[in-house]
DNA sequence: GGGCCCGCAGGG
DNA sequence: CCCTGCGGGCCC
């Protein structure tokens, strides 16, 4: 039996992980497949972008019904059938809708290419939509679905109760569910498109055809990040970003709509997924690829992205609860820090943020798998959710002890979210109780109207007022002529100077000068001995000027190491200092003997 | 799984 | 120009 790459992207068959050229991606589950392991691999490069697993090729054959760990093995069937109807190309838009309530009504089909698949589809489909989307709980059709791993389905509310009640086992099978499971239930979002698509099937009015879900596969996606010479590192750690698709400019607010989306006219679709948040930002949905909050101060927040870097989000889908950025310690040269150490402040992007709330600007949303204590965030890569309106936002004492700007963030987006089943985007809904009010500082609400809202007329969601104008040029590089993006090639660094190198090997990590009587911890920092001393005599230091390096900031009668967290004040009781000679001609001083610094595997002083 | 490192992108 | 940042890869 063949079998596909696990979770973590390991072939299931040789146990290991294959790269990318030999990663085949199922057209029809999105599922990973390692191609060498495939008793028969696609010949043709172009085949393997219309290629089909072995599971979703044979979905009828009873012996090949696995479809994957996890997952509805009938809801797979009926996707697979869905996505064969979508992607038959004889087929109008009116015909393929036909095809499809008749598929999910269980009706007489017409004349078929295949009757034994047809028919079994058929008689199957009002007893997978009366058994596997109903929870055995609530016995409704499943709300947010959540799977065993035995393959039974759960509203997740319903799921959550049940947990709650210190049950551990499937309330169907009684099959011990897993820890991990437990604590942290994912929506399934396969079942959610399946019932989503049931839904639609029924409501749907005969003529109008309606609406068509997008799976987005690999083979649509742009060309990747790069790295330059400079950035040594392997793969995407320091990777440059790839072009960018969309024609929005970076400080555009709401959805990003298909006429700005030159390579598909779709737009950014909600449920959209990318590998990371380079890939993400090539889409537009969310620019920074560090940073959670894209904005300016003075002009409003465009998007967000939830990622679980901060202990006191919290995520309840349609709602959520936000913290600002800042209060942490960077020093060492860390892009973040997972400590707070003082409080935040509604500055540059936590006051962005305030801006969209107080002007009721649409925010982009996009989850992150990182974020692990969420239900709603995807299992793997990061996904756009749509638009969410900031309702109110305050000060807290947050989790660390230090205060904390939030933000709750409440949806308002045309297309339903990923993991309801529903039909229709938002409605607009009354705000959430949040006990934390109650102990909240400078909670700012908005005064006006929004500018984003609700159409009773129209029954969507709109721009009241006009968006804020555009501050910034569309990407670099749009032709004007046909929009096509052309990608920009950042100048690459020339070789670094000796002067440099020597910076890099033997500098002070506080002062980021070459040392002056320098001191290698036993953690294999170094420092300049009046360095090391007056971090503990508690002053802080800034970094050189334009070398691009970071400050470093110590904390008082803390006998840490200031790089890192080994405790070295045994160290300091004898700090073992070593020979340098006087500055050169050039002011750079020269190294002119060798010694071990102790440590492992750190910087050592050599000769030059 | 946690620590460490660093180029990049964008705000101000 | 300097500062900041809810990444991502690698090493242990």
């Amino acid at each position: 039996m063949e079998l596909p790459c696990d979770g973590a992207g390991i072939c299931m068959a040789c146990k290991n992980k294959p790269p990318d050229e030999e990663t085949l991606n199922c057209k029809t589950c999105a599922t990973p497949w390692h191609a060498t392991c495939l008793v028969s691999p696609p010949q043709e490069l172009s085949d393997t972008l219309q290629w089909e697993c072995p599971d979703c090729s044979m979905i009828n054959q009873p012996s090949a019904s696995a479809f994957s760990s996890g997952r509805s093995e009938e809801a797979g069937d009926l996707i697979a059938s869905i996505r064969r109807i979508e992607d038959d190309k004889s087929l109008t838009e009116q015909e393929k809708a036909k095809k499809r309530q008749e598929l999910l009504s269980g009706a007489a089909a017409g004349p078929s290419t295949s009757d034994c698949e047809e028919k079994k589809e058929k008689n199957d489909v009002l007893d997978i939509l009366d058994k596997e989307l109903t929870c055995s709980f609530c016995m409704q059709m499943l709300d947010r679905p959540v799977t065993t791993p035995c393959g039974h389905n759960f509203c997740l509310k319903c799921f959550q109760r049940w947990i709650g009640q210190g049950k551990r086992t499937c309330a169907f099978c009684r099959v011990q569910i897993p820890p991990k499971m437990a604590s942290q239930p994912r929506i399934n979002s396969t079942l959610v498109i399946a019932i989503r698509m049931a839904r639609m099937s029924r409501s749907s009015i005969a003529g109008g055809a309606p609406k068509v879900y997008h799976f987005v596969h690999n083979q649509n996606r742009p060309d990747k990040a790069y790295t330059t010479e400079r950035a040594k590192r392997a793969g995407k750690a320091n990777a440059c970003s790839g072009k960018i698709f969309v024609t929005v400019p970076p400080d555009h607010f709401g959805p990003i709509p298909a006429e700005n989306d030159p390579e598909r006219n779709m737009g950014v679709l909600v449920g959209e997924k990318w590998e990371d948040r380079l890939a993400c930002r090539q889409w537009g949905a969310h620019l920074p690829h560090v940073a959670g909050i894209a904005g300016q101060s003075t002009h409003g927040s465009q998007s967000v992205a939830l990622s679980g870097g901060y202990i006191d989000d919290e995520d309840h889908g349609e709602w959520f609860l936000y913290t600002g950025s800042g209060g942490r310690d960077l020093s060492g040269n860390k892009r973040t820090n997972k400590d707070q150490s003082f409080d935040q402040k509604f500055d540059k992007m936590n006051e962005a943020l305030r801006v969209s709330c107080l002007k009721g600007y649409p925010v982009r949303v996009v989850r992150s798998h990182k974020e692990k204590r969420s239900s709603y965030a995807p299992e793997t890569g990061v996904r756009y959710d749509g638009v969410y309106r900031i309702e109110k936002c305050w000060r807290k004492n947050g989790i660390q002890g230090f205060k904390v700007c939030r933000y709750l963030f409440v949806r308002c987006d045309n297309e339903p979210a990923p993991w309801t089943s529903d039909v229709q985007g938002d409605r607009p809904r009354p705000l959430p109780v949040i006990k934390e009010l109650k102990n909240a500082i400078d909670t700012t609400e908005r005064k006006g109207s929004p500018s984003w809202d609700y159409d009773e007329e129209k029954s969507c969601w709109m721009w009241k007022k006009p968006p804020p104008v555009s501050k910034k040029r569309v990407a670099d590089g749009v032709d004007p002529e046909d929009g096509k993006v052309i990608r920009t090639i950042k100048r690459q660094r020339q070789n670094v100077s000796v002067r440099e190198k020597l910076l890099k090997e033997f500098s002070c990590q506080i002062c980021r000068k070459v040392m002056v009587s320098p001191i290698t911890t036993p953690c294999a920092h170094n420092f300049c001995k009046a360095c090391l001393e007056a971090a503990f005599a508690g002053q802080s230091f800034t970094r050189q000027r334009g070398q691009g390096r970071r400050s470093l900031r110590v904390q008082k009668n803390v006998m840490k190491c200031p790089s890192c967290i080994i405790d070295i004040a045994e160290f300091l009781q004898n700090p073992q200092i070593f020979l340098v000679g006087e500055p050169g001609a050039d002011g750079c001083n020269r190294i002119t003997t060798t010694a071990s610094g102790g440590g492992k595997g750190g910087r050592k002083l050599r000769r030059v």
